[in-house]
DNA sequence: TCTGGGGTCCTAGGACCC
DNA sequence: TCTGGGGTCCTAGGACCC
């Protein structure tokens, strides 16, 4: 603190310029972009689904179709019940089978002339079979990771040209300081902040280049901006001045903080605090005893106190692949076929990535749901799709007289051969500088070359 | 809530070393 | 060697996020 500062105004010398930038509904935007009858209309992107099928999850559903209750992570069978799919949606591509399959599950209920209006509020009791709407219709894709990708290497050419520094925290997300390109001062009409007008431009850059919405949050760091930019989703864009921090943080609930879940939010609420105010005042020491080091963290960001700095985006800290089975299944080698296939993936991504790996893992979910891991670690990085396979079946023996609902491998610990990262030292020396794979036929089938991972081999016994 | 897929970070106990 | 304390690594699980 230096003496000339004056009480109650901010005068952090470092004032930063953080935008958070989230795309509203991606997925569905995306296929509006290459279907722009889509627009204003129910949207929802389902995974493991398929056109006119009725398995799946919804991965991304449109505001539209939030309006009736679908959300992410739902059952497509449920998403379904909610809004209907589109008769000229099933008939258009795929006239597969099942073309007028009523929504599964509430079958009979006759198309009442229920009067149009969502459920409004948010207590989601679901507007099951008596009271559902028929009249709304909506239109299923089973997402397309590719076309998405594509979409968001546009967005993200945007954002670099506008930042200094930008994390990508997800296909649809990132955060971009701008300190050093614009101003918390007033334009010279005196209504708004240059920073705002900044983040305007950047958001209109988007929609005209691009094509797709996005809703943008600025503030003086991170997690203020990311609370920001969900304050007013779709389209938003929402300044919070560096006087404003606390004001504007209050009366959140404390479920807007990034890193409060359900679970949290519960404790937190028996213990008397429900806004993000309410955790801003509450006693740092008793946060810390019931929920750790997290605990005064959580209540930083509440209080709108984050130092971090925005950096580049990192390497991944680990490679994963799940996937899984219709209903739950007992069948021992069909479990094994399927770590068997995820190993390989997962090999062959990390390999694509120019990465090595020194932990091999796998999960395995019980019904009801419960979720299992094991891991294994060598004793130096490898990139050995074989030992992936090796380990991961290795692991999944303890589980062979589960029933499964779903398997997944994962490889971790993982380090990269280029870039600057520190050489592989104490670690057999050789080929560690040289770059793997850097131009090769990048498609699995090459036979690994039998030299690095050798005296991981060695260690690892399988026992037969 | 009957549960899809890909991640991150934290905690806690045990092994092991000094 | 029976009793500390500190540090690091490994493993399993959990909460959370998109």
């Amino acid at each position: 603190m230096s003496g000339e500062t004056l009480p109650g105004v901010e005068t952090e010398p470092s004032s930063r310029i953080v935008l958070h930038v989230d795309m509203d509904c991606f997925y569905a935007s995306c296929e509006r972009l290459r279907e722009p009858q889509l627009r204003g209309e129910p949207v929802i992107v389902g995974m493991g689904y398929e056109a006119g099928e009725t398995f799946g999850a919804v991965a991304t559903a449109s505001y539209e179709a939030r309006e009736y209750g679908v959300e992410s992570a739902q059952p497509i069978s449920q998403a379904l019940e909610r809004v209907p799919r589109a008769a000229e949606d099933s008939a258009s591509d795929g006239p597969t089978d099942g073309v007028n399959d009523p929504p599964a599950g509430g079958g009979s209920d006759p198309p009442t002339d229920g009067a149009n209006d969502p459920p409004t509020d948010g207590t989601n009791d679901s507007p099951t079979d008596d009271d559902a709407d028929h009249d709304v219709v909506g239109y299923y894709r089973p997402v397309d990771l590719d076309f998405y990708r594509s979409v968001a290497a546009s967005v993200k050419d945007v954002l670099h040209e506008s930042a200094d520094v930008v994390r990508e925290v997800s296909i649809d997300e990132a955060y971009l300081d701008v300190t050093g390109r614009t101003a918390w001062e007033r334009a010279p009409d005196g209504e708004r902040t240059l920073a705002e007008g900044y983040a305007r431009h950047v958001k209109q850059r988007i929609a005209r280049e691009v094509g797709v919405p996005a809703s943008i949050g600025v503030a003086p760091n991170m997690s203020t901006a990311k609370i920001a930019s969900d304050h007013d989703k779709p389209d938003g864009l929402v300044v919070v001045e560096p006087g404003n921090v606390t004001a504007f943080l209050a009366p959140l609930p404390v479920t807007a903080v990034h890193g409060i879940g359900p679970v949290t939010a519960d404790r937190l609420r028996s213990m008397g605090i429900e806004t993000a105010g309410d955790l801003a005042d509450a006693d740092p020491t008793e946060l810390r005893s019931a929920f750790g080091s997290r605990g005064p963290e959580l209540r930083d960001r509440a209080r709108g106190v984050d130092d971090r700095e925005v950096t580049p985006t990192g390497r991944p800290k680990s490679l994963s692949r799940e996937s899984a089975f219709a209903g739950a299944t007992t069948d021992r080698a069909e479990k094994r076929e399927q770590v068997r296939a995820l190993a390989s993936d997962v090999a062959a991504r990390a390999r694509n990535r120019g990465a090595t790996y020194r932990t091999i893992g796998i999960k395995v979910v019980v019904p009801p749901y419960d979720v299992n891991t094991r891991e294994r670690s060598l004793s130096g990085p490898v990139d050995e799709p074989g030992l992936v396979e090796r380990v991961a079946l290795d692991l999944l023996t303890e589980f062979e007289d589960d029933p499964a609902r779903k398997v997944g491998v994962r490889v971790s610990n993982l380090s990269f051969a280029d870039g600057e990262q520190a050489k592989l030292d104490g670690w057999e020396g050789e080929t560690a500088v040289e770059d793997r794979d850097g131009e090769g036929e990048a498609d699995g089938h090459e036979r690994s070359d039998t030299g690095r991972g050798q005296a991981s081999l060695d260690q690892f016994d399988p026992g037969e």
